[in-house]
DNA sequence: GTCTATATTTTGATAGAC
DNA sequence: GTCTATCAAAATATAGAC
């Protein structure tokens, strides 16, 4: 029993610089995964990216695929909590509607790989996603499932599918935040894909663009209430 | 000269069976790209997928980036050429606006390909793209910009980012096709995420999105009447 | 036009010293 | 924990016969 007792200093020196290089790998590994997907994605890419050795992401990660899913499962983790929060708070669907909205763009820019990532993910299949992140991902919808039927039954919401309301919002919000380094650079030869578009702007447009899906027809002010400029 | 009088039928022969053959592996390829993306698609399974030999895609195309192009250009270039047309109809910008979500989701379902290939292309920034797919994408997005100044114009229609709106609406239908695999494929586990819905009421919701968020908070019906079901 | 065999390069992954 | 050296497996591309 001595021996464990003369540990604990050097090995918290050691976890703090195992922390340290394992969290540059696992943020290089996500800005290259969000830029050229799984299989672009080169291993000793991210290590440089990362400025530690190739055999230094081995040390941390089994292999290329378990890091890819640390990533991806970060951000339908750290999603799916946002969600189960939002399910406990009150309020009207429409806002409720719009605070969901707001979640998934505030984790898009919180996380910029995030985008690009989930666009090819999508595109995927989603191959590389394990038990876990189905789960998540099933608990992000249902989320939005249960506040469209809450407007529904309220007479407040058209019928709808909840994965098509949710490609609504994800898609235009990820797509227009994925393409934000392409439209920098094609500024010059397309004026017409401004890289400056204020992050509440975006958000504002596709929360009317859902409300105003939802309640087409209807005479409630909803439409012009929650996403105005 | 007389050497060359000799060779025509003999040409239209071997033409033919090359045609069908090059068309064998276009069709691979766009297959292939879609489902894996770039660097995720193999010359071989392409080759295998098309019932020819590797050597005769080569053979066919230079390499496995001219095949790339070749069906990215396919895409952007038929899309581009009915939206020149589009651009001769007349109506009022509501119908217009209608008639060119029709053609992006038109254009969407001819090829199966086109919506997982251009939710990658977008993630990767354009890389694969040449001068003439930005072209075409710009002429795209210029018939669009078109119609909502001149809705804009007329009173009917907010101010708008044409970029913004672009993605407003490739974004839900485009992500919403592309899923169609992986939604059969989870059917059991996410009765979320329905395998099945009809594509007119996804091209109905999408223009319905559309039109809501750009005359939101008018006074008049045109919300109502281009989206319906 | 079509196929076999092969050259070349890239890349994911590990062994083993420090 | 960190690095060097290296292996083994893919995968792109081509040469050359038919």
């Amino acid at each position: 029993m001595p021996r464990v007792a003369a540990v604990p200093v050097r090995t918290k020196k050691k976890t703090r610089d195992a922390d340290v290089s394992r969290a540059r790998v696992f943020e290089a590994a996500a800005e290259e995964f969000a830029a050229r997907g799984f299989d672009g994605a080169k291993v000793d890419r991210i290590a440089e990216r990362a400025g530690v050795n190739k055999a230094m992401l081995y040390y941390h990660y089994t292999d290329k695929a378990a890091l890819y899913r640390a990533v991806v499962g970060d951000m339908f983790a750290s999603t799916a909590a946002e969600m189960a929060a939002l399910r406990e708070t009150g309020g009207s669907p429409e806002v409720k509607l719009a605070a969901f909205i707001d979640v998934i763009a505030r984790e898009g820019q919180l996380r910029p790989h995030f985008p690009a990532m989930w666009l090819r993910e999508l595109a995927d299949g989603g191959q590389h996603l394990g038990e876990r992140n189905f789960g998540d991902i099933f608990g992000i919808v249902s989320t939005l499932a249960a506040i469209l039927k809450e407007g529904e039954a309220a007479g407040r919401f058209h019928a709808s599918t909840p994965f098509m309301v949710q490609m609504g919002i994800v898609g235009p919000l990820f797509m227009f935040l994925a393409t934000a380094p392409m439209r920098k650079r094609l500024m010059t030869k397309m004026p017409i894909a401004p890289p400056d578009v204020p992050p509440a702007t975006l958000v504002a447009y596709v929360k009317s663009m859902t409300i105003g899906a939802l309640t087409a027809g209807r005479t409630s002010s909803s439409a012009s209430k929650a996403g105005k400029r």
